[in-house]
DNA sequence: AAGTGGTCTAGACCACCAC
DNA sequence: TGGTGGTCTAGACCACTTG
């Protein structure tokens, strides 16, 4: 039974500050050589420790701009058909989407497998992200099946796509097939969600069809991992 | 545009011998300061590379023994029947279970909120340990409502709970509360799971209920994060 | 006993952000 | 422009695993 070492020790006494309130959810903690200092340790060893909480979400760092307490996790359930606006709000958080782009093209390879169509058939593709109490937290790219969705550029995307579909195509999506992957952030999801290299996060994608089986959606989202608890609720076998 | 820093090329090429098949699945990778001789530099940057490849999910450590390649992930549908011995040999993986305690206690506060049950009600906790082609991937604890199920400790617990449920106590669990969270694995978890603290990993916990709404079981699993891909599939909502 | 990963030091320079 | 985090060096010792 050897102790523990530095780094976890260090882990523990942040940890402590933001449990006591004395850096509160939101908050920046102080400069990484102030830490150190205080903590007598080096910025690699203190750097260990606020990489651990990083780990374990309760940390999280904006770009160059300092490490900021986590604030408490939004609870997701992707299986329900609540538009990101909806559950955010509902759970006393303040949502904001940003519509990077939308564009008519043809799929490929992959887009056409989820989509059950073929390669270079018509799609919609729509890039989005989305903000939590104004920090980004979620990227998503939307492949739309264009057949279904004439004129579906005449629309706003800055709000929810379902309702549009409801209430424009009288279209339902009731069957749906969701994966989640833990991973690390990589290379164009990192420059769309400006973090570091290697911030833990989530791959969801969610592939959705009507009551007849067309297949109108394939969404690919790209969480960061310290924002979500997913929930879900189940009284029948899928 | 600057370019990429130099631990994120030595992923790129790390990846590369992986995907290439030169390091297959399964694999021991060379001794850290062989590869960083390899590749000119020093450990403390191969070692930002390897973490890097870890929290995407393409490399794991067993404990002072190395860094292995990671094997494809398993598919995992929390919301389905399945025991874990079967969906684990559908995917054509061994899998085996190693019982770590089983004993009947009263029910703490979490628990038995979890279960709907007063503090101090009879429960009985289960500790599993669960591998995965020989490889320790997952810890649970399972919180059981004693009084619907009298004389449990008479049967084994290294095969399906669920099976004995239906079976000795008609049983069926047909409603579920799953709740999924990333995180990194500290403390107790380490020491189960034999990996390194901060070992990313996913926490998920189950609230499970027969058809009248009685609760029968709650269950914490800890997974490592690179074994799963979780799958949802519904017609249905919740 | 030898070799491995785990931890830690004491610096350095750079790119970027806020002032 | 000053301070921040991001990256990187060249070592060191320890704990543990494996032969």
């Amino acid at each position: 039974m050897s102790h523990s070492p530095l780094y976890l020790e260090l882990r523990t006494r942040l940890l402590a500050l933001i449990r006591t309130g004395e850096l509160p959810a939101g908050s920046r903690l102080p400069a990484e050589r102030l830490l150190a200092e205080r903590f007598e340790t080096t910025r690699v060893t203190l750097r260990q420790a606020l990489g651990q909480l990083e780990s374990e979400g309760c940390i999280y760092r904006s770009n160059r701009r300092g490490w900021f307490v986590s604030p408490a996790r939004l609870v997701y359930e992707p299986v329900r058909d609540y538009s990101f606006t909806r559950y955010v709000t509902a759970q006393g958080r303040v949502p904001r989407t940003e519509v990077l782009g939308f564009e008519e093209m043809q799929a490929e390879e992959r887009v056409a497998t989820s989509l059950s169509l073929p390669v270079g058939a018509p799609v919609y593709r729509l890039k989005r992200r989305r903000y939590l109490d104004n920090r980004l937290v979620l990227v998503e790219t939307i492949w739309l099946n264009a057949r279904f969705l004439p004129g579906l550029e005449k629309y706003r995307f800055d709000q929810s796509l379902w309702q549009v579909f409801g209430e424009v195509y009288d279209i339902e999506l009731v069957h749906k097939q969701i994966t989640i992957t833990p991973t690390a952030l990589i290379g164009e999801e990192v420059a769309a969600l400006e973090v570091t290299s290697g911030c833990p996060g989530l791959h969801i994608t969610r592939i959705s069809k009507t009551a007849a089986g067309e297949t109108i959606e394939y969404d690919e989202e790209y969480w960061l991992h310290d924002v979500l608890t997913i929930a879900l609720s189940t009284s029948s076998y899928g």
